[in-house]
DNA sequence: ATTGAAATAGCGTCAAT
DNA sequence: ATTGACGCTATTTCAAT
């Protein structure tokens, strides 16, 4: 998952950077010593290097993956939402609030029919349909919704590198 | 991102492991005795949730969150590709290989006209049609994949709880 | 940028409740 | 299940290279 960002692609990553960043991705709890020591580096470089992956946007963050049903949303979908009209003013706000909409996991800007697929884990069906209504079909400059459940979502696990 | 999981739902979270979800979700790599104070116990007494927690399955994991363009993988689309026939052998070995092919983020099956939603990051345009056509297109019982390019990708910064 | 060493802070086991 | 205490390990700063 990534940010708005247009990373500017500073000088690409060393084989060690590489290796933490891949470390990290399997296990982003992994001790600084033990990084070290599976990186072949010392502790306190380690620290330095984690750190400026951080600050140069290479690890935009380090995060618990939670089973949505687990926490009381069992129903998961991904919207598929179509703009009318197509004004920046509306991809703005919509880019800007939907990650904080209620069980919001993911948004996707997409090219094609679709301007942007929603990933949403929700309490019910009921609730699915509301938030469909109520935050989607409901805004200005949205034109259509269309929802597919999703039967079962999984993680890539080959690193990125 | 979920497991292929059915979680058996177990009893609902009190509290206590619900704070402990929202913290770790924030950030994952938020040290123990931190962790012990936000949420107002002890820290052994949160080292035994937390692990907990995981064992349970609510926590799946704790990843790095790396930004693709970062690592060589500036190009990302959802696939939308769909099965003939749709003979269950087939979306089972699919559901078993496709976490594994180069640059798939995630993966989702979902109900309509499309089966899968693929998540990619591909090195450039040509590399991102070569994935497609070599580990889509020409896999047995794919009848069709298309694809759509992704602007931006958002993550959900909202607590699922 | 990388390092080892030293001080600080955190982890994780355990016996007790 | 929760706890405080204790021994051990890890983190992080820093002066030197």
């Amino acid at each position: 998952m990534a940010k708005p960002v247009q990373t500017s692609e500073e000088r690409p990553l060393d084989a060690i950077d590489q290796r933490l960043v891949r470390l990290l991705e399997e296990d982003g709890r992994m001790s600084n010593a033990m990084l070290a020591r599976e990186a072949g580096i010392a502790e306190s470089t380690c620290l330095v290097r984690v750190r400026s992956l951080r600050e140069r946007g290479v690890i935009l963050g380090i995060h618990a993956d939670i089973d949505p049903a687990a926490v009381g949303r069992p129903v998961q979908a991904m919207i598929a939402v179509r703009f009318g009209g197509h004004r920046r003013s509306h991809f703005e706000a919509f880019r800007d609030e939907v990650p904080r909409l209620p069980g919001v996991i993911g948004a996707y800007h997409v090219s094609g029919a679709t301007d942007y697929l929603v990933h949403v884990a929700a309490e019910s069906a009921d609730a699915l349909r509301d938030f469909v209504l109520d935050h989607l079909t409901n805004r200005p400059g949205v034109l259509h919704a269309e929802t597919a459940l999703i039967f079962e979502s999984l993680r890539g696990d080959g690193p990125l590198t």
